[in-house]
DNA sequence: AAGACGAAAGTGGTTGA
DNA sequence: TCAACAACTTTCGTCTT
């Protein structure tokens, strides 16, 4: 049930797209960055993850061929009283009805939460891992996602907009930089929305995140720069002073890193670009500017660049 | 020719009436 | 719900190396 196109990753730049029809997932076989999903436009519902799921989930609607007689297909008992024949039931029969609908609804209930948070977990564990992220994350951000899924608060929301805001969640309460950006290159949830299931998880939850330490971003940024540990040495100095100059506040924390860098990379004579430093901080060269000319005034440095 | 600089206008999100 | 607002981006012309 697969089909291999040549067309490239976004990605890693990779050639090789594998079209997935059972999963109904456009994903990249090199990186297994997933593209596309629902690719069949099917709802979620009828995602089908393996054949004994496939046995038990097959409904009305779905194509005969995965139907088998009698199996599946009735998924609520009705209302109405009557036997086949349109007779009517005893009393007795009839409470027994009741209990077999009330049972019958739990069962779905529980079921259909198990089934969330099997679907959940496996793309937790995906995106957690394409992230480089350490085991013991993980059962953190699963734990968090099943709180999540108690409270209800999945409701009318994608699986993967919540596992993405969680992940997101979780890095911040445990100081990992790890940037809205990078998730949503890796989970396909736009930045925007992780950003809104992230405050909503915040909110309802009432997640005590810390405000993100500029100096986090500082060992991450410099060995993509290939700067030397004195080099962030003095990054994380410039950080510190600018931090009980009661600078920063309110400022995006990767431009100031960012800036704090730039200008250490100059004072060790290793200088970087404002443009590469913007790149791998995910800034642009105009904030780096801002953010280095209100640091070189308050901290009163006096270097030319 | 590349890098740095900064002004001006635009964007998306927060906040407070 | 709407408008004001702050932070940041985009774009662009100018200066410096």
């Amino acid at each position: 049930m697969t089909e291999v196109q040549t067309k490239k990753c976004p990605e890693c730049g990779g050639k090789r797209i594998i079209r997935d029809y059972e999963h109904g997932e456009l994903l990249c076989s090199d990186c297994g960055l997933i593209i596309a999903e629902n690719i069949q436009d099917l709802g979620p519902e009828w995602r089908v993850f393996d054949a004994e799921q496939k046995e038990k989930k097959a409904r009305g609607g779905v194509p005969i061929k995965y139907m088998r007689p009698n199996k599946g297909l009735v998924t609520e008992i009705d209302q109405y009283n009557k036997d086949s024949r349109g007779g009517k039931i005893s009393p007795k029969r009839q409470a027994q009805l009741y209990r077999m609908r009330k049972w019958h609804k739990r069962v779905s209930i529980a079921t259909s939460m198990e089934r969330n948070l099997v679907i959940a977990l496996a793309e937790l564990d995906r995106v957690a891992s394409a992230l480089g992220l350490p085991d013991n994350v993980k059962e953190s951000a699963a734990l968090l996602y099943r709180r999540a899924v108690k409270e209800e608060l999945i409701r009318g929301r994608l699986i993967e907009s919540v596992v993405a805001a969680v992940i997101y969640a979780i890095c911040r309460l445990q100081g990992i930089p790890r940037t809205r950006g990078e998730i949503a290159r890796v989970s396909g949830v736009e930045e925007k929305e992780i950003g809104r299931a992230y405050r909503f998880l915040k909110a309802e939850l009432k997640l005590d995140v810390p405000l993100i330490d500029p100096a986090q971003y500082v060992p991450k940024f410099a060995s993509s720069l290939h700067l030397g540990p004195e080099v962030q040495q003095e990054a994380i100095k410039l950080i510190r002073k600018a931090l009980k100059k009661g600078l920063i506040s309110g400022r995006g924390p990767a431009g100031v890193a960012a800036a704090a860098l730039y200008i250490a990379s100059a004072m060790h004579g290793e200088k970087k670009t404002q443009k590469e430093v913007a790149e791998v901080a995910g800034v642009t060269e105009v904030t780096i500017r801002n953010r280095y000319r209100e640091l070189k005034k308050e901290l009163g440095l006096k270097i030319n660049l």
